[in-house]
RNA sequence: GUCUUCGUAGCUCAGCUGGUAGAGCAAUUGACUCUUAAUCAAUGGGUCGGGGGUUCGAAUCCCCCCGAGGACACCA
């Protein structure tokens, strides 16, 4: 048995009277609903006539009783709606006991019902349903949070974001704005596929269980698959998948993936997230810029009916054209510096002199790297392309065509943070296993985050692979942008979280064979002593002395407890 | 992983330099036939995240642990 609060045994012990008075308090028929809130709500006063006979359902979350009237707000998944309860309509006969007693002492909030009336207005100018009937559909056995909301004011917000993101069923009953978020979301993974498809590419599959990981540089999860015997790791990425496909002659591919990479966890990192990957034949990374703002663009319209987007302090504007600058330029915009020419031992200087955190195991690209990332990212605010990227830290982007030591490759950098990634990507086989042995060495010098050689990846790009523009957008952190979220866990439901304690309680059988007469069992439990491993820890003196108080507060007709009794439980 | 802030009733919070745990809402009982943070009256509800220590006495001070937030690191 659990420990229960007195609300929760109050609400089961109504489940047991509404039984008994022949209520099913979870019924199992359908309920016929006919209407919504939201629409009632919008077009009644355009049209009374045709709300005269209303079927709705949901959760109760507000109620003020006044003796023989009473007033309730009913939320389903589109809004709230007030109901108007009258004793005499509900009960039109002398027994009133279905207002009375069900109506006014069984329902809660919480609780989940189903109200046939017809709409009106009330004195005050609320519309609202006139009930002359309705049905418990769920009897709710918790408390729930209550959230009182008057001219935007919020009383009582249920704020603690371990409980919102725990339950986060209790976060979307009384959070509106975070069904938004969700909604939202929804919507932009909508615009985006409605988008890649009126360009006609193809939608796609690719393994999640993968025997080799690559086309990221991040730590994987790894697991094991038993008839095979094998190690298998969840993908990290899907890339060298999606080019496999593009050597096999599909000329546009993509897919919404879910990631999963073993780091660290932050407001911008959860193990598992979703990426958009896109890959076009005979296509460029210039195209692929083009690409990338027309969508985006189209996806802030869809969400705002804008292209301008209030994020935290500041309104992004995602109107075409965005800014671009190549990195070089980016870091010579914000540090007065140019270091395209310099060599390493310059570079290293350099970021020194800049207070840019180094050690020896980077090489040029990556102090490159680090110095965009520490100087230049955080104050992009605004949609801004930032391409030709060192090649040391691209192992699959194209040489540029025309720039020694640099990559066709650009990332889209919004809110100071990175959104997408994508190249010309590298289909010369000879220069790619070059490239990727090269990563291999890397790690070998101490860089964790290098990646394992795919010998299939090279023997398909052998066959040829057309020149391909490729891109991965991070839905996620677009989202946040879009939802003006400030954290990811805000963007997914159910953010990866430290499993909550269980705590093993033991029957009231285990507890006597211990030693522990059947009426101190409950006292025990009361003092938080859930289990018999528990007693090992306890100090007898400090147990003896609590249960004798307990005794005493609860007022427990029972003989007091002796100190060798307690010791021997816990000898035992 | 490091630093930092936090954890008190179903929810939101107060509780000063240690002295028997408080409020509002929610709950229970009662009044009230158009209210809307409904109102009015009464009542109940707490291992103060867990464990240890200091003390005559700990929600409060100290240490350890658990959980969460934030920052940093990591994450091309």
């Amino acid at each position: 048995m659990m420990e229960l609060s007195e609300q929760e045994q109050i609400r089961r012990q109504t489940v047991k009277e509404l039984t008994a008075m022949g209520i099913d308090p979870f019924p199992a028929a359908s309920y016929p609903v006919s209407d919504k809130t939201c629409d009632i709500l919008e077009n009644f006063e355009k049209d009374p006539s045709q709300y005269q006979n209303v079927n709705i359902a949901g959760r109760i979350v507000n109620r003020r009783i006044m003796g023989a009237a009473s007033f309730v707000e009913i939320q389903d998944d589109c809004g709230r709606i007030q109901v108007y309860f009258k004793r005499d309509d509900i009960c039109p006969t002398e027994d009133k006991t279905w207002y009375n007693t069900v109506f006014k002492k069984h329902l809660d909030l919480g609780d989940i019902i189903g109200i046939s009336g017809y709409v009106f207005k009330t004195q005050m100018g609320e519309i609202t349903v006139h009930a002359q009937n309705f049905t418990i559909l769920t009897k709710s056995l918790r408390p729930l949070p209550i959230v009182r909301e008057k001219d935007d004011k919020t009383w009582d917000a249920f704020t603690d974001p371990e409980q919102r993101y725990r339950m986060r069923y209790l976060d979307l009953i009384v959070n509106p704005h975070v069904k938004e978020a969700f909604i939202k979301r929804t919507k932009l993974v909508n615009t985006m596929r409605d988008y890649l498809n009126e360009k006609g590419y193809l939608e796609v599959e690719t393994p999640i269980l993968q025997p080799l990981y690559g086309g990221a540089a991040a730590r994987p999860f790894k697991t094991h698959h038993n008839t095979l015997d094998m190690t298998l790791y969840l993908r990290i990425a899907n890339e060298l998948y999606l080019k496999r496909l593009v050597v096999g002659g599909f000329e546009g591919v993509y897919e919404f993936s879910k990631d999963f990479r073993n780091e660290g966890m932050s407001r911008f990192h959860n193990p598992e997230f979703t990426q958009m990957e896109l890959y076009v034949a005979y296509k460029d990374y210039f195209w692929m810029m083009d690409t990338v703002e027309e969508m985006v663009e189209r996806i802030a319209m869809a969400l705002h009916g804008s292209t301008q987007v209030q994020v935290g302090e500041n309104i992004i504007d995602f109107k075409r054209p965005w800014k671009r600058y190549t990195m070089f330029e980016a870091i010579e915009h914000f540090t007065g510096i140019d270091i395209s020419e310099m060599e390493e031992p310059e570079l290293r200087e350099t970021a020194q002199k800049l207070g840019v955190p180094i050690d020896d195991s980077m090489g040029k690209g990556k102090l490159i790297d680090e110095i965009f990332g520490e100087k230049c990212e955080a104050h992009l605010i605004q949609p801004t392309f930032i391409y030709d990227y060192p090649v040391e830290m691209s192992p699959l982007a194209k040489k540029h065509r025309s720039r020694e030591g640099l990559v066709e490759r650009f990332e889209a950098v919004c809110n100071g943070k990175e959104i997408c990634n994508a190249y010309s990507e590298l289909n010369d086989p000879i220069d790619q296993r070059k490239r990727l042995e090269e990563q291999l060495e890397l790690g070998k010098r101490g860089d964790e985050e290098s990646m394992v050689l795919d010998e299939d990846f090279l023997r398909a790009l052998e066959y040829g692979m057309p020149p391909t523009a490729g891109l991965g957008i991070g839905i996620d952190r677009l989202a946040m942008i879009m939802t003006n979220s400030h954290s990811i866990q805000d963007v997914l439901f159910f953010p990866q979280m430290r499993p909550e304690k269980k705590v093993v309680n033991d029957s009231d059988e285990t507890f006597i064979e211990h030693g522990v007469p059947a009426q101190w069992v409950e006292v025990l439990r009361k003092r938080g002593v859930h289990n018999v491993a528990e007693f090992k820890d306890l100090n007898p003196n400090k147990l003896f002395n609590d249960l004798n108080g307990l005794r005493k507060k609860m007022k427990l007709d029972i003989a007091a407890l002796k100190l060798e009794e307690v010791q021997a439980w816990i000898e035992k």
